[in-house]
DNA sequence: TCTTGACTTGGATTCTGTCCATCGTAGGAT
DNA sequence: ATCCTACGATGGACAGAATCCAAGTCAAGA
């Protein structure tokens, strides 16, 4: 599964050594890394990346809808480049380590008309909190 | 609905002036503000009050279980004195504003075991997302 | 090959939060 | 009422995450 280089350049994606290196970094289903993550593989592959390129990078992903800014825990973001197949967030409370997991049922469907306040709902994130079989 | 200054007297948590300002500011069902918010409020009422003691009153409150530590947008935490009712929020993708919200039914029976990975999960937060009355 | 606008760089800056040594004080003891 | 002392407050330094900016570089179309 690796259609991302693709896409994107068909996209129109001006495609650069940089850009390739932060998307071939995310290219796989399971992974949440940081900023700092990402900056630190995408250097064994070219030495010379910038952080500030990887954050543009890694912006323009989110802005595409390619990749999907998690933060589970107020430190720092996460991306999250299993974007294509909607789901939700299971966290370790003592390690941290986070699955995707998901849900069975419309999480919008629990919330009633008159608690929407007039809204219009789009989006639903859930992250279910726990102990993994580790720190348990 | 003013109980909380009470209710941490009576959990043996010393009152100072600095604590019982922080409390105040806090004591409301639909606030949700970020610790630097809290610590404009508090000046006002305390003109002397640092940001440390801020932080260090929020803290104790949150691990005592009064205020609830909200983190929808990966910026600065917000605190949520609303801690004896449980719900979720619902937060406006345009100007932020956060709204408490009560879904039906229980947000864990959603996640089947063989999504759960063996971890004993506990706590579930779960952010609508939308544009408000105002923004749409 | 040339040109140009978009991209990259790295250092400075902002924002959020924590740490620490020192000073002050709440509240029990006398 | 006063004294003691352990706990809390202070504010400046520090740290982590992310953004900004001016200057240099380069991908890709002409």
């Amino acid at each position: 599964m690796s259609g991302l280089l693709e896409r994107l350049r068909g996209r129109g994606w001006r495609m650069t050594s940089q850009r390739r290196v932060v998307a071939e970094v995310l290219d796989g289903d399971h992974v949440h890394l940081t900023a700092d993550e990402v900056h630190a593989r995408a250097v064994q592959r070219l030495p010379e990346i910038s952080r500030a390129t990887v954050y543009n990078a890694l912006g323009e992903l989110v802005a595409l809808g390619e990749v999907i800014e998690v933060s589970t825990d107020g430190r720092a973001k996460r991306y999250d480049p299993n974007a294509h197949r909607p789901h939700q967030h299971l966290v370790c409370s003592g390690c941290g380590i986070i699955r995707d997991v998901h849900p069975t049922g419309d999480p919008l469907s629990g919330l009633p008309a008159q608690e929407r306040f007039g809204f219009e709902v789009s989006k639903v994130e859930v992250t279910y909190r726990g102990l993994c079989p580790s720190c348990a």
